[in-house]
DNA sequence: GCCACAACTTAGCAGGGTGATT
DNA sequence: AATCACCCTGCTAAGTTGTGGC
């Protein structure tokens, strides 16, 4: 039956998708130096394939699926679209904002009035917490009269540091400190007024002072050798070069890819000016210079004085001042990343093809501010103009500006303690909640569409599987300038290995050329599905080559509104969290352990989302270093129990069993062992006996003689000595008032640090290349921490960081009857059943 | 029906700050 | 007080999702 009904399976349709990129080799390095020179030869490759039809002749556009439903699913905002037109482009936005201007009053609230006039009613009410005296009751219908309070509270705002910065530092520092703690109390809570996202306009007044524009580049006149010759350079070459230079030890400088891409986005540079000397052999060139330059700036910095340090730190805070806040409807908000990226080289990940391109410096021309109409336009650097001024009320974002290495829009946007960002970090984790209620059915539905006869179908069921079962992320199609990176929509032949009977073997690079190596147990049906599906497409084909992210989604959101593969991943890590809490935490446990408990649940998330860090590179010394402290621990051990059965012979038998245990004491090691102890009580007393002659000296008094040192140094050899005889004899000098039981104590305090000091090893292994960070930040629903925290006594400051409690400042007040996520719905690695 | 674009979330890394340890 | 490991934060690259135009 099972080989048979593979005949069925195959559609009637049988397309294939070629691979758009070469197929590169496994080399998951990240870094890996073993990149083709010549990029233009790599891609030819592409074409090698067994299948002669390959990416040219099969254009993307076959593999959609022909069964449009021609249902287009859209919300019901849609139908007030024409109020408030979304401007795609900003030149377009020009001729946007000219409507508006001209229809603005009346514009704003046509067709949803009633929404909007409750969404102002709501602004204002919260605007109280401005510390402004009160304002007049508002008017909606008239937004020209929300104008002059609306500019009047920024002034205020303002005002405030203004005054400050005249009167002297310590002043300056407590009332800061002051006005932060006023800003914390006054708190705009969104979470506890009522529901008022439509979803759609985000905001009726916005004001803020634009961006921060990185400072001009100040040339440092370090010649760089070419062909052994030192050189000058214009500015913006010697700029260039000195990005290169500064990362000249690092993986990326040692990439020959980012060597290629800069060198030849330098040479264009340096052709800018002919004073710059010809430079056409990149072998030839010599950074070092610059490289030894910039490690001397670097430790120069570290050696200024503390009151330096300070009032660099000052000055930074105050040209930042400006910038820190946004007026939303009247409240004040953090931004986020007000900062534009400063021009450097383009340091991709992975194998990106453009890593090490010169990501050129961002100019106000280029950059387009998104305000509202009546707020000031902050002013441009001086002599420039801002590329544009838009007021997209459906937008979160302050300014944006397009980057020159992939084409890609930059934004600024609030900072994630604002109520933009935490609503809709709510809604997210309300979704995965909601998702609880329709994950039976939809579990249900894909194990029967498992053996679908329609292909897509069948196809769409098992991707579904694999995102529900391993919180695969979507994994949308991607271009050939960019990294080969997959998720489960576009997997391919060779990132999954069928191990009979039904064990499938994932191997590939995901997000960020982050290797996914798992292997899992599937239904049959899945494996069986998987080969099938592999058998058709044949290497280098995805694997689901009738299944797009879009329509995937799609499907997804027939099944409840807003449901996205995504959420399957919030979802999982959310309630394997849970669950993993409530399986490890014990009642009796002391807070220690519980957070040992809690980040072990984190830990389990990270694993599933596949989270990791690179390993630090004195990763492997540190734990030699662990466990040569475990070693000289139970070096200790052993000459205690040595001393016990000296003091009482009949205990020997038994201790001479607990040492026979451990064996991992070597002759050698421990030779080793005494010799370091000797060094380093000799080095204790060289470093003692210094440090005392300075000190002696500074207070204008003699320094000892050297005699004194020898001296102190003899106890030392007298502990040598004892060692040999020790060695020789096999007796242990006893201390005179040493018994039994005093020994037997000190060994029960050392068997507990050994195990203490195991388990942090342990700990620090497995965590080694996890990351608890982001599963944390992204995926566990927050609440669960914050009432978990509540439940067993432990301060929320052990779990969350005050960047995260402040970030996450909506969950930290759940009532105690909101409801967890174990108590109602499946789990995630439940098998369904066939 | 596809693609490009837009907007927003998710991600690891570098480097600085901080707190523990000696 | 110095040192060191580690944690946090900022940064920005790399995803996902939605939309509109051709």
């Amino acid at each position: 039956m099972a080989s048979s009904s593979s005949e069925d399976d195959i559609p009637l349709m049988k397309r294939k998708k070629q691979v758009k990129n070469e197929h590169k080799g496994r080399s998951y390095s990240p870094r890996s130096a073993e990149q083709t020179p010549d990029p233009t030869q790599a891609r030819s490759k592409s074409v090698i394939g067994e299948d002669e039809s390959s990416d040219e002749e099969m254009p993307l556009a076959k593999r959609a699926n022909s069964k449009s439903n021609g249902k287009h699913i859209k919300s019901e905002d849609s139908s007030d679209d024409d109020n408030v037109p979304l401007v795609s482009h900003w030149k377009h936005a020009f001729a946007c904002i000219i409507i508006r201007l001209l229809t603005k009053k009346k514009k704003k609230y046509i067709g949803k009035e009633s929404q909007t006039r409750e969404k102002a009613a709501y602004s204002w009410k919260s605007s109280l917490y401005l510390q402004t005296k009160k304002r007049p009751a508002p008017k909606v219908e008239d937004s020209s009269d929300d104008e002059k309070p609306l500019a009047k509270v920024r002034k205020d705002i303002k005002k405030v540091p203004k005054v400050k910065a005249e009167d002297e530092k310590k002043v300056v520092k407590k009332q800061t400190k002051k006005v932060e703690e006023e800003e914390a109390e006054a708190q705009y809570k969104w979470w506890e007024q009522g529901n008022e996202d439509d979803g759609s306009t985000k905001w009726n007044e916005l004001e803020h002072n634009g961006v921060l524009f990185p400072p001009a580049y100040e040339p440092h006149g370090i010649k760089m050798k070419y062909d052994g010759k030192p050189i000058s350079l214009s500015p913006e070459a010697e700029e260039v070069a000195s990005f290169f230079a500064a990362l000249i030890e690092t993986d990326h400088g040692k990439n020959p890819v980012f060597q290629k891409n800069f060198f030849s986005d330098w040479q264009e540079i340096l052709k800018k000016d002919d004073k710059n000397p010809k430079i056409s052999n990149f072998e030839k060139c010599d950074f070092r210079p610059m490289f030894e330059h910039f490690e001397i700036e670097k430790e120069r910095k570290k050696q200024l004085t503390k009151a330096e340090k300070q009032q660099i730190k000052e000055e930074k805070t105050k040209v930042e001042e400006p910038y820190l806040y946004a007026i939303v409807d009247g409240r004040k908000e953090k931004v986020g990343n007000f900062r534009i990226e400063p021009p450097g080289l383009f340091r991709g990940r992975g194998d990106h093809p453009k890593t090490g391109r010169l990501k050129r410096r961002v100019m106000p021309e280029q950059v387009t501010l998104n305000l509202g109409e009546n707020a000031p336009i902050p002013k441009p650097l001086p002599g420039h103009k801002w590329g544009g001024v838009v007021h997209i009320h459906e937008a979160t974002w302050l300014a944006s500006w397009k980057e020159n290495i992939n084409g890609t829009i930059k934004y600024v946007f609030l900072a994630a303690t604002s109520s933009w960002k935490g609503q809709s970090d709510m809604q997210k984790f309300e979704k995965a909640r909601e998702l609880k209620k329709h994950v039976n059915r939809i579990r249900k539905d894909y194990s029967q569409q498992l053996n679908d006869k329609l292909m897509e179908t069948r196809q769409r069921a098992t991707a579904m599987y694999l995102i529900d079962k391993l919180a695969l992320r979507a994994g949308n199609e991607k271009g050939d300038d960019e990294a080969d990176t997959v998720g489960c929509c576009s997997l391919r032949y060779e990132h999954v290995t069928l191990e009979p009977p039904n064990t499938l073997v994932f191997d590939f690079l995901g997000k960020d050329s982050i290797r996914y190596h798992n292997s899992v147990t599937v239904e049959p049906q899945v494996f069986k599905n998987i080969k099938i599906f592999k058998k058709q497409v044949g290497p280098d084909n995805m694997i689901f080559d009738r299944l797009t992210t879009m329509s995937l989604n799609k499907h997804l959101s027939s099944y409840m509104k807003g449901l996205t593969a995504k959420v399957f991943r919030t979802y999982n890590a959310s309630h394997t969290f849970q669950e993993q809490l409530d399986k490890l935490t014990r009642e009796d446990d002391s807070v220690n352990d519980k957070l040992l408990s809690y980040n072990r649940a984190n830990r389990e998330v990270a694993i599933l989302c596949n989270h990791q860090r690179s390993v630090s590179k004195n990763h492997g010394q540190m734990i030699a270093k662990i466990e040569d402290k475990i070693r000289a621990m139970k070096y200790q051990r052993k000459r205690l129990r040595r001393q016990i059965i000296q003091l009482d012979p009949k205990m020997k038998k038994s201790k001479m069993e607990e040492m026979q245990v451990e064996s991992d004491l070597e002759d050698e090691w421990i030779e080793e062992h005494q010799k370091d102890l000797l060094v380093k009580e000799r080095e204790k007393i060289t470093t003692k006996f210094e440090k005392n002659n300075e000190k002696l000296v500074s207070e204008g008094q003699a320094a000892l003689p050297e005699k004194e040192l020898k001296e102190k140094l003899k106890a030392v050899d007298e502990m040598e000595k004892e060692m040999k005889r020790e060695k020789q004899s096999g007796q242990i000098e006893l201390k005179s008032n040493a018994t039994v039981d005093k020994l037997l104590a000190q060994i029960t305090k050392l068997d507990e640090r050994i195990k203490a000091t195991k388990n942090q090893a342990l700990d620090k292994e497995e965590g080694k290349e996890t990351a608890l960070s982001t599963s944390k930040l992204n995926y566990i629903d927050p609440r669960i921490s914050a009432l978990w925290c509540k439940k067993h006594n432990v301060p929320v400051e052990k779990v969350f960081s005050k960047t995260l409690r402040d970030k996450f400042q909506w969950a930290m007040e759940v009532d105690d009857n909101w409801v967890s996520w174990s108590t109602v719905g499946l789990g995630p690695l439940i098998l369904v059943a066939n």
